[in-house]
DNA sequence: TTGAAAGCGCTAACAA
DNA sequence: TTGTTAGCGCTTTCAA
């Protein structure tokens, strides 16, 4: 910047105003000053410029998601991406792998680099460390899964309701021997889907044994097996809850694998690529992930303009979508 | 820093030292410093230290894709995260979405966040612009297509040779009216797949029909479309070449509402969710976009610490997985 | 409308 | 082993 104030011959001051399109500095010195940041490959240095800015906003996000490969979660990156980028502000992009110390890691990453607002998955079972961080001014956006012991913004799909839903789906039909397989407890959007099952069964009068619930299914490989070992089992289910998308994935395998596909009725938690095309299609409580993503950021956005905002947390409604698997009657 | 100082009653370069971890200073300091910090809510700038350091390295790299969201580039993501975690260096991610102006302003926004190298999938037609970025010192990688008008450091697929293995595959079963559909000529890749497909319809005398050549499909519904218009026209193909993912779930929706499926051949390139669970099941050249990922990000670390090697482009090849789709014979 | 001086939070270079 | 001074590239403040 210096150097392209040599050049122009004007102060260093005249070059940050024109690179910032501040008004007030006459057109001949503006070409002036454009001219020779172009024939000096001059690129401005956001860096620097925020460490001297009174507001100190480096125009960055950090997102922070169980696998920025995952569809699901991939989609919700895409959601926060296309509002942030109406905004200027650049998104960082990381995994957690279920990892407590990875998200700790990441909080620590980002936060060291400035970023204007993290939106997380929270993985750790608490996130009151996290005050720490929001003493110093980030603002904090969770998504998927409410924080624990950390009031803050938060987007969450209507996971009992969903999970009731798509439960309620499969009584209709006729079924009573209806399985459950999900996440293990400690993931909290498993925890809900779990409820959302209990009450629909509930509501039904139809008890819940405890042989059709499965719970420790957290990949797709994992839930291919529970799934066959509910079926090979002496009173297998006539109908199967899959309470998310890589575990409907390991579901319809194993169905396939028994030839069941058109026996035995599923219901998928999330919907995926595909499922329409599978045979038969797969019935899904489909959410709006990317919505989610949306929501996230405008909610970031919102609490940086105002710091005094209420915490509010968002529910995002999911939607059945039938398509033949979850229609199948029982005894088939 | 300079209250962490105070408090700890030492100078601003000790608090320095104890937070870089520099070796010499004596463990009673470092400890009271430490105290110090995390009494005052302390946190190290890396953008201010990144401005006066030496080597102005900021541990961040920029990650231009057609789309975060698409299974393929998100898994490139993957790989690249992997890499760059166990170095500490963060990745900001942004779909470009077939937009040159896009990947223009991507550009300019992750250079002036001072990233160490961006790695990206070129869309603009000529990539020269970007000397003007590689004189400031930022490292240019580029994944799954090869940049034009510009040496650089790249990873691809063997997008030729896997076209052609697909393309003889079906003609081994028999096929010699074998349709491909594919991106269309813009895209790099696309023009290479078709390049692949000449090249084994040449090798086994079988000429090209035009009318079989569909080259306009970028989306699933528009791949849809084209292939519905190949099937439907007097002389349909009893095999289809589908030239990438997106365009192969397109294709297999289009044989399902003909009811086809069972009698028209179809391999596609790119694996994709749940090819194995279709019926049939999907024949696909599967690359191995994580690995791509993976390789791309080993490159930048290696140009990065020495800007001097000679620019190399790595294949990555892809490998023909047989499921069933591709092995149905013609004329059934 | 333009510019000079100070300083953001940190580290390099050198001194003690 | 510890500290001092200067300055990274920029913007703020204030003066002209």
């Amino acid at each position: 910047m210096r150097d392209v104030a040599a050049l122009a011959g004007v102060s260093l001051k005249t070059v940050s105003r024109v690179v910032n399109r501040e008004p007030g500095v006459s057109g001949d010195l503006i070409s002036k000053v454009e001219r020779a940041a172009s024939q000096l490959d001059y690129r401005h240095d956001l860096t620097a410029s925020n460490l001297r800015r009174s507001d100190r906003k480096t125009s960055t996000f950090g997102l922070i998601i169980e696998d920025v490969s995952n569809p699901f979660f991939s989609a919700v990156h895409r959601g926060i991406e296309e509002v942030a980028r109406e905004r200027g502000v650049a998104v960082f992009a990381a995994s957690v792998d279920e990892s407590p110390e990875r998200e700790k890691d990441l909080v620590v990453a980002f936060s060291q680099r400035r970023v204007d607002a993290i939106i997380m998955t929270p993985t750790v079972r608490e996130q009151s460390y996290l005050a720490y961080e929001r003493r110093g001014g980030l603002v904090l956006v969770f998504v998927d899964r409410e924080p624990r012991g950390f009031d803050a913004d938060c987007v969450v799909t209507d996971n009992a309701a969903g999970a009731e839903t798509a439960t309620a789906h499969l009584l209709a039909q006729g079924h009573e021997l209806v399985a459950f397989v999900g996440d293990d407890e400690t993931i909290t959007t498993a925890n809900q889907r779990y409820l959302g099952y209990e009450r629909a069964m509930a509501s039904a009068a139809t008890s819940i044994r405890p042989e059709l619930v499965s719970r420790e299914a957290h990949t797709t490989p994992a839930a291919t097996r529970e799934v066959l070992a509910l079926l090979d089992a002496p009173n297998p289910p006539t109908a199967i809850f899959a309470a998310q998308n890589l575990i409907t994935m390991g579901a319809v395998r194993a169905l396939q694998m028994r030839g069941l596909q058109h026996s035995v009725a599923l219901v998928g938690f999330d919907d995926f690529s595909m499922a329409d095309a599978l045979d038969p299609a797969v019935t899904v409580v489909a959410q709006d992930p990317r919505e989610i993503g949306r929501r996230a950021a405008q909610l970031a956005f919102a609490r940086i303009e105002d710091p005094d905002l209420p915490t509010s947390v968002h529910v995002v409604s999911s939607s059945l979508i039938r398509r033949g698997s979850g229609e199948i009657p029982p005894g088939r």
